[in-house]
DNA sequence: CTTCTTGCAAATCATTTGCAGGGCG
DNA sequence: CGCCCTGCAAATGATTTGCAAGAAG
């Protein structure tokens, strides 16, 4: 069962409920889901996976580095932490999610940030607008 | 008495409460306040305005281009509308907000946008660090 | 006066927490 | 079998809304 391994490995005991989170975000590498959405795919699999869990879950997820958590529209969503960093584009039309890098952007934000003397943690580069469809 | 006329400017009526929240907003530019930090302050002047008109006349301003709102930790924050576009660094110690504008960083989003067919309506980008103080 | 606005309290929303019962190692 | 985990319900914190009383034009 490689899901009970990934958790083991990120410290985790491992449970029926976040093998069953887990293996749902790594079905759903494409999209980012909310503790809402995942509630509700656990609704309709009947998995009696209370939402309390969900959020306890994928905090604990968060911490121990296998999820990252987003801030898109004043509502938390979680994607995996194993593909390479990238920046999000949200059509505020229909809710789609297109990732992207630049590295152009990422070393200007390092440099913009020396100049201030500030240390960076984590940035959040966020652009909204109409994906191609939309328009 | 000026902002009674930014307001009517705005389609808003010119109302005590509007007044002297605009005011408040003219006199801390430099800082980004929340719906709180402004009850704060007119609960401090006994001004008698309540926490739901300051929710309301703020979504007003915003909906009117008056200021800007932004979701910094998971929190709204307004700023007067009227300076120039500038992205943000958060101080995750102090809070201490620092704005910057990068016209590289400015121009390679359009850029990256445009490889993706996307439109771009409006962007948030914000970095999460210590400032120079809290290191 | 008539309508838009406000204050207060109650209602929502997303998220968190307390607690008693359950399941993993 | 002990301790961590879960479900459920109640608690929170931020923000919104309903409604009767109050201001603005």
């Amino acid at each position: 069962m490689k899901q009970t391994d990934e958790l083991k490995q990120a410290g985790l005991k491992s449970t029926l409920p976040r093998i069953k989170i887990l293996k749902l975000l790594e079905t759903t590498r494409d999209r980012h889901l909310s503790a809402e959405d995942v509630y509700k795919v656990m609704l309709d699999n009947n998995e009696g996976i209370g939402l309390a869990t969900i959020y306890r879950v994928l905090t604990q997820f968060e911490a121990s580095g296998l999820v990252l958590r987003h801030h898109f529209a004043e509502r938390s969503v979680f994607e995996l932490a194993d593909s390479d960093h990238h920046d999000h584009m949200v059509c505020v039309e229909c809710g789609k999610i297109i990732e992207f890098h630049d590295d152009t952007i990422e070393k200007q934000q390092l440099s913009v940030a020396k100049q201030y003397k500030f240390q960076i943690q984590d940035h959040s580069l966020c652009l909204y607008g109409k994906c191609e469809n939309c328009q």
